[in-house]
DNA sequence: CTTGCTCCTGTAGTCACTACAGGATGCATA
DNA sequence: TATGCATCCTGTAGTGACTACAGGAGCAAG
């Protein structure tokens, strides 16, 4: 069998785009699996861990959460993972993902609305500051 | 003229709905106003420290940062604020807004059809768990 | 063997808060 | 006046998800 390429850590922060200092703090985390070490104390990733560090960053680029990573990956990694138990998850975000779209969408039309009304005017009150001094009725 | 009515951190506090912690952090950050204090060394506030603290708190709300709250309110205070630049920081948020409203619509329908793809299969791959694989498609 | 790059650990910084410890204040009641 | 209790004070440290730095060690090439 085929000796495992040595990738060490600057390499695989080359390779994934992920910053070298969290990737040792996903280690730290349980986000990444700890790699062996050299007699000199170094960590050695293979192609293994770049797939992983893809998939994490993958996953949080997408707005998963730390958390929901760890979740995850908890259900033996990207390869292993048992699909339902992933979809679940995944069917859990898109559900706050739409939440938060509904609470942008009523956000961006009273701001729209008001940053109209106030336009043009020089004069006494500004419906932006009169907004912002509402209690709370947003 | 009146004297101003005197309130103590606590009963702003509960006013506004702003923790009482995090009513001193304002004012360390210079959020808020520092008030006067008692002989003893309390906060004395008045109607205008409720006022600025929930016109803080609204701006929060409306997902405005702190730093535009900042800005708001170097611009003189919620009352006396420029119309004008108060205005561009308004049409300033709602740019950004509208871009997390795309961001997220994008990320919507991309996990909306793999969440979909995913669902009766209880075979081989996983949609989701090929979704989270590719290196940056999104 | 020295140069220079990469890597190591450990600690501390970021932001916007939140929480706690240990002590002081202030007000009402006995 | 004394006591009791709620509220308040400062200072420090914790949160989460990183990021940055100091000071030292590993490793490959010349």
């Amino acid at each position: 069998m085929r000796v495992e390429e040595s990738i060490a850590i600057g390499e695989l922060s080359r390779r994934t785009g992920v910053n070298i200092e969290t990737i040792r703090y996903f280690e730290r985390v349980g986000v990444l699996a700890t790699p062996p070490r050299t007699s000199g104390g170094r960590r050695v990733y293979g192609t293994g861990h770049v797939r992983a560090l893809g998939f994490v960053r993958r996953a949080r680029e997408l707005g998963f959460s730390p958390a929901e990573v760890r979740a995850i990956l908890s259900l033996g990694g990207s390869a292993q993972a048992s699909c339902s138990e992933v979809r679940e998850i995944a069917a859990h975000h898109l559900e706050r993902v739409r939440a938060k779209m509904e609470d942008l969408a009523q956000l961006e039309s009273l701001l729209a609305a008001t940053i109209d009304r106030c336009e043009g005017d020089g004069a006494a009150s500004c419906a932006v500051i009169d907004l912002l001094d509402q209690p709370s009725s947003g």
